[in-house]
DNA sequence: ACACCATATATTCTCAAAAATTTCATATAA
DNA sequence: TTATATGAAATTTTTGAGAATATATGGTGT
């Protein structure tokens, strides 16, 4: 095993042995999501009694979380969730597209059968809950993105680089928030987009697949600076 | 200011402030300078006086390199320094060849004046050194290295994606610990390729210095694997 | 000898309070 | 008024100790 720290769901709740962990997911989920805003200071005393946290537990968990880029930490004034800024977006998406792109095409060289059924069954989840979402509730929204990391992970998974898998998790958190940040629906062009991909992903056609998924990554940006 | 995590300088003695930032320091200098070997245990009440810090101090800093990856963590069993492998040091080389082309692409293209005079800078630093030192110690070793990271920096410090920095440091300094973990002399090759690297760059031929960085990291690639 | 269980030791995890630092409010002087 | 100094309150940082968990030890039965 690499580390603890590795999730094996993305917005889930895994089986949280440590406070800490729990705390971790925690913090990690409401700043994605928006519940803690951008920007917002994050006073110890007042986390302690929201997370049910000491604040050593706490202090762990925010340093794992600005290592990450979530929160931003002031030498001695504290930590406070980090901000947002369409600059920001835009270094996300294009290192989102740089490192997806190039794990796509390890993916497609190396996926074996088991990859492929993994993909497909990604798949699967993804657009029956993208069929049935029109206009989603925040909830039905939760899902739906939890099924999106999985259907963009497994599509990458045989990347065969450990390294690769745990930068680009970052990296798809970051680019989440920007997308809940706005939450605007852009579903029915998502799941054609997602369509075309796995088909590609499937045909082992790289070049198509690499550059729908640059595009696919492109219409989220300009669709989120949109509406920001 | 992003965070206080971001490192000014790279293996040197910033203004440490507060114990946790200086254990961080510490502590991650001694993970690449092979003081502490790659799978040992970190116990906490060993590194209290090793570190001289309280547990919970230790934990915050062991947090973070755990997410940067330079330690691991098993649940309840607590930290040890990530191992190495030959497959590990393939995925951080390939890793930092995407990167810090990618930013090496962007900084030709948006750098300056200014950042023509650091990167000139940094350069002489650099190759002032690597002419004094032919078959050096230990400390020489160490500049060395603080002028190589800082020459690899200013190459790519005008790609405009604070982000993309960020990730690369953290990947230079895994690469840089395999690097010392072999310690075996390249100086006069990797001589040579930094001066064509440089004036590739200064000359603004993209194509040239993406080539040349990617020999370059290759090259160090095979010679560390050689004598892994 | 080997597996299994109880007990003791070692280690991690968590907490609450003390120490250090910053922030805020008020007063004083130029 | 503006700036600077002073003291109180709020906040962060750091510590050491207790609770929870894992590991090692030794005994018992087969």
């Amino acid at each position: 095993m690499r580390n603890t720290h590795g999730k094996l769901n993305f917005l889930g709740s895994a089986p949280h042995n440590t406070v800490a962990n729990a705390t971790y997911e925690r913090l990690r989920h409401d700043i994605i999501f928006g519940k803690l805003k951008p920007g917002a200071k994050l006073k110890l005393e007042t986390l302690k009694d929201e997370y049910a946290a000491s604040v050593s537990t706490l202090r762990e968990t925010l340093n794992r979380l600005t290592s990450e880029g979530f929160v931003s930490a002031a030498e001695q004034r504290g930590f406070f969730v980090s901000p947002v800024s369409a600059a920001d977006l835009n270094e996300i998406a294009n290192l989102r597209i740089l490192l997806e792109c190039y794990a796509l095409e390890e993916s497609l060289q190396n996926g074996d059968d088991d990859w492929e059924a993994d993909v497909a069954g990604a798949y699967h989840k993804l657009s029956s809950t993208e069929a049935v979402i029109k206009n989603g509730n925040d909830a039905d929204i939760e899902t739906w993105k939890e099924y999106d990391w999985q259907f963009h992970l497994s599509l990458i998974r045989a990347c065969n680089s450990t390294n690769l898998l745990g930068l680009h998790a970052t990296l798809f958190g970051k680019y989440l928030r920007y997308q809940i940040l706005v939450l605007t629906y852009r579903g029915e062009v998502a799941r054609q987009e997602h369509k075309a991909l796995f088909e590609a992903a499937i045909a082992r056609d790289a070049n198509a697949a690499t550059k729908l998924l640059t595009q696919h990554i492109m219409n989220g940006l300009t669709h989120t600076l949109e509406y920001m």
